[in-house]
DNA sequence: ATGACGGAAGTTTTCCGA
């Protein structure tokens, strides 16, 4: 089973770029984040043709994030269950990895905040977001033991994932707070399949549009893909595809996929 | 350089992203 996730910056703009991303990658299932169009503007008959199904959770103009599968999702939830927010960045829903009923898997795909700049009202809400999400993920992880949570974090772990860490020290994604709420996402119990496999230098997930960041390899990683306990041991491969990066009019951020493999045992129990 | 590049709203300029 193959799960991605992609900033795309605008469904309606990059539509063509996922389509012709899945023919090439056809993950079971893809997490989208910054769709900037509402529910009614989804491409539902596109990704239709293409064989996937889709459940959205838009907004005008900002946010907006969606599940594609191959296989119809089952218990969708939106937002932060708890959280009051007016903002649409999380959308949950059980996976199967195959037709059968039964144990799949439970996805959250979210959109975290920017934050825009340490100290700034933004800056808390990002914070009081990111306690929120933890403190509803804890009660979801155990009803829910085989879980991914990925998505665009807007959070590096640690300097690797930055092109110049001391420029960027304290600067937004970079931040000892930012960077503390991660890791404390990390101690309920997942894991960063990213950093499970050896990786290449620079390793990235998103480029400044401006001062030619991607072809000059100045990017951070900060999209990522969160397996918990449950599930760390089917992860086989985790990658970062910067080939939709060098299309014309491309996303800023790049896909990230990570394969797994269900067909073992874990803890005792199939998986699925 | 409170900038650049790109998207959205919507009309000429501003907000936002990271």
């Amino acid at each position: 089973m193959k799960l991605a996730t992609w900033n795309v910056n605008s469904l309606t703009v990059r539509l063509p770029q996922v389509l012709h991303w899945l023919k090439a990658n056809p993950v079971d299932v893809l997490a989208l984040q910054e769709l900037k169009l509402t529910d009614d503007k989804f491409p539902t008959q596109a990704f239709a043709q293409a064989g996937y199904v889709a459940q959205c959770f838009g907004q005008k103009t900002y946010n907006g994030v969606a599940i594609v599968s191959r296989i119809p999702v089952t218990h969708v939830v939106k937002n932060i269950l708890q959280f009051a927010d007016d903002m649409a960045r999380v959308i949950s829903a059980n996976c199967p990895s195959d037709g059968c009923d039964g144990a799949g898997i439970r996805v959250i795909g979210a959109y975290f905040p920017n934050g825009q700049e340490p100290g700034s009202d933004k800056f808390e809400y990002k914070m009081a977001w990111l306690q929120g999400l933890r403190d509803w993920l804890r009660t979801e992880l155990k009803t829910h033991p085989h879980l991914v949570l990925m998505g665009d974090f807007n959070i590096t772990f640690d300097d690797v994932d930055v092109w110049d860490p001391v420029g960027m020290k304290d600067q937004i994604c970079c931040t000892d707070e930012e960077r503390y709420h991660l890791q404390a996402l990390i101690a309920l119990g997942l894991h960063d399949a990213h950093r499970m496999f050896g990786q290449p230098p620079k390793s990235y997930s998103w480029w400044d549009y401006r001062n030619n960041g991607f072809r000059r390899h100045r990017g951070m990683r900060i999209d990522h893909i969160l397996v918990s306990n449950a599930l760390k041991h089917q992860v086989t491969r985790c990658w970062i595809d910067k080939t939709p990066r060098q299309n014309e009019r491309p996303s800023d951020h790049a896909p990230v996929v990570v394969e797994l493999d269900l067909l073992q045992y874990s803890d005792g129990q199939m998986v699925v």
